[in-house]
DNA sequence: TCGTAGATAAACGATTGTGG
DNA sequence: CCACAATCGTTTATCTACGA
């Protein structure tokens, strides 16, 4: 019933909220998985074949000239093949997805100014703008957001030393002040704080993946030991993933094992994986097993528990 | 020459605001 | 009230410089 609800009934933010805690409904977040998206996508097909449409015809449900005309028989059927997403997630997973204007890649120089320039003129209309410039509004948006609205005072390169210390003041200071690095607009305050001179994307990663560590450390990084890539594939092991793309990198942050950033993570998993010949052919966990035994091939010479996997302590 | 860290920005998902 | 546009924060693909 969990999945019925899920995909028949159209439900705002806070209904789903309300659900999950009073009702118990399972709900899944977050980005799509490689399976998820096939199965969307065989859905989707599927009832392409079965109504005999073509292309246009389809593009013509999911995204109808009149909004009004949404099809939720469709969007029900589709997001049936999820169980665990609301209908309202795959909707715009998939109108996202199939956008006939999404993937463009870089933007060059003429657009950008094709996109202050139309900011000028019309606002943050980004609908409007999106036709003028040829992106999705949301595209426009995020790169005028981050880019093209600062381009008269953001420098991008390396770091000095005063700014990362001035960044790592900032946050401090705005901590102090009661305010979490993860609350509306923190980021932006701290690009401001910084005279403009970096981005609140440029700020956020710095701090994420580099100060908040070398501040916790002491000034100094630490090292990535074959323990740690022992621990990480072990981790992956316990979670028995279909395929990487389940994985939510979060979940491995363990703060007493590692000051390691999700990311870091992942892209240590990559290279591990990238060592496996033929990985590309080979299902997840075939590959988690042949780096399993490859470890156990060449064991280290020590192998000193660590605080967050010896259960007991001397307490 | 390969792996890694640093850095950037594109892509993304969830939530909020608003006009009909 | 509802659907969409707008907006928020977050994640990750990709490039680059560099050192072993």
């Amino acid at each position: 019933m969990n999945a019925e609800i899920l995909a028949t009934k159209w439900m705002t933010p806070q209904e789903l909220k309300r659900m999950v805690a009073k009702d118990g409904l399972i709900i899944k977040k977050g980005r799509f998985s490689a399976t998820e998206s096939f199965s969307v996508n065989d859905a989707i097909e599927e009832y392409q074949r079965a109504s005999s449409f073509a292309d246009a015809e389809l593009r013509a449900v999911i995204f109808p000239v009149n909004e009004r005309d949404k099809d939720t028989a469709f969007w029900g059927r589709i997001a049936k093949v999820v169980p665990r997403r609301s209908i309202s997630s795959v909707y715009h997973y998939v109108r996202r997805k199939r956008h006939p204007l999404k993937h463009k890649g870089a933007w060059g120089a003429w657009e950008d100014e094709l996109l202050e320039q139309s900011v000028a003129t019309h606002g943050k209309a980004w609908k409007v703008i999106s036709d003028l410039v040829g992106r999705t509004a949301e595209d426009c948006r995020d790169r005028y957001r981050n880019c093209v609205s600062q381009k008269e005072t953001r420098v991008v390169g390396t770091w000095a030393e005063e700014e990362e210390q001035l960044l790592a003041h900032i946050v401090t200071d705005m901590t102090d002040e009661g305010r979490g690095i993860d609350s509306d607009f923190f980021w932006d305050e701290a690009s401001r704080r910084m005279g403009g001179r970096r981005g609140r994307q440029q700020c956020r990663n710095k701090w994420m993946d580099c100060l908040s560590k070398k501040m916790k450390c002491a000034g100094t990084n630490p090292k990535w030991s074959p323990r740690d890539a022992s621990i990480l594939l072990c981790k992956i092991d316990l979670l028995q993933a279909k395929d990487d793309s389940e994985i939510d990198w979060k979940l491995l942050h363990d703060p007493d094992w590692n000051l390691w950033s999700p990311h870091l993570l992942q892209r240590r998993w990559l290279t591990m994986k990238k060592s496996i010949h033929k990985w590309q052919s080979m299902p997840h966990q075939s590959i988690v097993d042949q780096l399993r035994i490859q470890q156990l091939a060449i064991p280290p010479p020590f192998y000193p528990p660590t605080p967050s996997f010896s259960a007991s302590s001397k307490s």
